[in-house]
RNA sequence: GGGUCUGUGGGGUAGCUUGGUCCAUCCUUCGGGGUUCGGGACUCCGAGACGCCAGUUCAAAUCUGGCCAGACCCA
């Protein structure tokens, strides 16, 4: 078995490597951008979408579905979502044999389908919040090099959206769904920083955008997921008015809270090893793997084992495999490290005679579980095991932001740099430029590095304005 | 968006300049058999490819064009 490459000395070498032996995606499938599904990585995938519609509903959030198609008419009525989006949207222009009259737009996003339906649901204030989200594929023409999971064409989206009576309950609104990601991340054991991006680089047709940026290594950061706020931007374009209480006719404020796929790239990147993928119980696909070890004369009393095991886990509901492969231990052993499944349970002539299983989790840490309290005892290991997921990566991710006081010393940066900044989307440019990279804006909570006042900035030496900025490149 | 380059079994390669000797080769993968089984087993038998579509030619993996996909560089 070929080994991965080396994960620090090429970061974006060993996660396409390890994405591929954990067999999460299969990426051969003709469209650039658009990748296969696996069993194993569809399993993954709908683990963490149940995160997230644990997570969302309990902000009284409801899934609802729009089209996949948007007609062109609806989908230029706000003039910056439209620039921002033009140069990627996929275009259905024919139905048959025949021309359409109209073009249809596959969605990129679905502001543009699911609006013109808002202003019909929304006529009273007693209409309002209106909280819905779907998950649903979208897609870009994204004519950059593409990678599973980071940066695809077929975009798995989870997207919110939301109508607010005004401009405080919208930004309210916003305050819950950082919240509301604070927990799945936690699931996730991912670290983030919520960035308020620069005006250049906000969410087209928002008024502010915040996006939760995850340093992976070297300077380099996957931005898994944003947050919104769009004022009355889209609700003036798309007529989205109610009756308040006093009579008055008024806009409503909007926002929306955006996750896809990336968060799973995200899960690699971070947990992964040597070995391959490391996943959080929460998104295993298999939370526990049960290996018989057959040994001769042996094999019928492990096998009966090893199977009662794993249904008493399952009447626990934990997700487990019993591997009855015709396949040497060790072979499995691998085989499972490199998909990332959290719990091994090894259960031989020896476990099966005294009662007890041989638990070896993804860290390689090894202890003896005794049946008469197996379902608690996996339990624990799998609590501690996502306990020590999250510290590893919390402890990683505090020496992944140095400072920096120069524009020279962002070239060939090995971490993400904290910099003072003016505010000035010319020095803003400036520093994307010396870190060929993105300033990726202002820290909306506390730094993991201990930080005093802003210097000058970092471009122009201005003192009027600094504020602490974060510059990264994109993995 | 512009440019350069690449595409050979499931994965990695040789062959391409100068068309025929080539349906190759190694490590793996897959199917079957046997010996094995507490950290990637061994062995035997077998399967499997020239990105796609055209063109040139007696003859195309090889030359030409278009398309698709991928990599890198520039904006």
């Amino acid at each position: 078995m070929a080994d991965l490459p080396d994960k620090t000395a090429a970061l974006i070498d060993w996660y396409l490597a390890a994405v591929d032996a954990a067999e999460l995606t299969d990426k051969r499938y003709p469209v650039k951008g658009m990748n296969v599904w696996t069993a194993y990585g569809l399993s993954a995938r709908r683990n963490l979408d149940a995160v997230m519609i644990r997570e969302i509903e309990a902000t009284g959030s409801r899934a609802v579905e729009f089209p996949a198609l948007i007609p062109r008419t609806e989908f230029v009525k706000e003039s910056e979502h439209i620039k921002g989006f033009e140069d990627e949207v996929f275009w259905v222009t024919r139905g048959g044999g025949s021309d359409l009259d109209i073009p249809l737009a596959l969605r990129p996003t679905s502001e543009t389908a699911i609006y013109p339906i808002f202003a019909l649901w929304v006529r009273s204030h007693r209409d309002l919040p209106l909280n819905v989200y779907q998950i649903v594929n979208t897609f870009r023409s994204d004519t950059k090099t593409t990678r599973p999971f980071l940066r695809v064409r077929e975009i798995h989206f989870f997207e919110e959206h939301t109508c607010q009576v005004d401009e405080s309950a919208a930004t309210e609104r916003v305050r819950s769904n950082l919240a509301a990601f604070r927990k799945m991340a936690e699931a996730l054991c991912l670290p983030y920083l919520t960035i308020r991006r620069p005006e250049w680089d906000k969410f087209p047709g928002a008024f502010y955008s915040l996006a939760f940026d995850t340093p992976v290594g070297g300077a380099q950061t996957i931005q898994s997921g944003t947050v919104h706020h769009y004022r009355e931007n889209f609700s003036r374009p798309y007529e989205i008015r109610y009756e308040a209480a006093d009579g008055s006719q008024r806009f409503v404020h909007q926002t929306t809270f955006g996750l896809s796929e990336r968060l799973l790239g995200a899960v690699v990147a971070i947990h992964g090893d040597a070995k391959g993928a490391v996943l959080p119980a929460a998104i295993a696909p298999y939370e526990v793997v049960i290996v018989p070890i057959l040994a001769a004369g042996a094999g019928e009393a492990v096998l009966a084992a090893a199977r009662g095991y794993a249904d008493r886990l399952r009447r626990h509901g934990r997700r487990v495999h019993v591997d009855e492969r015709d396949d040497r231990p060790g072979a499995k052993y691998y085989h499972w490290e490199t998909r990332g499944v959290p719990l091994r349970l090894d259960v031989g002539p020896r476990e099966a005679q005294t009662g007890t299983a041989t638990a070896v989790d993804r860290l390689g840490r090894r202890s003896t579980v005794s049946s008469a309290s197996l379902e608690s005892e996996v339990h624990g290991i799998l609590l501690d095991f996502d306990r020590t997921l999250r510290e590893r990566a919390r402890a990683a991710f505090t020496e992944r932001f140095s400072v920096a006081t120069t524009l020279p010393e962002l070239t060939g940066s090995k971490t993400v740099r904290v910099l003072a900044w003016c505010g000035k989307e010319e020095c803003g440019h400036a520093i994307e430029t010396a870190i060929a990279g993105g300033l990726l804006g202002t820290p909306e909570e506390e730094l993991p590095i201990p930080l005093g006042d802003p210097g000058p900035c970092i471009a122009c030496g201005s003192t009027e304005t600094p504020k602490w900025a974060i510059a990264a490149q994109p993995l």
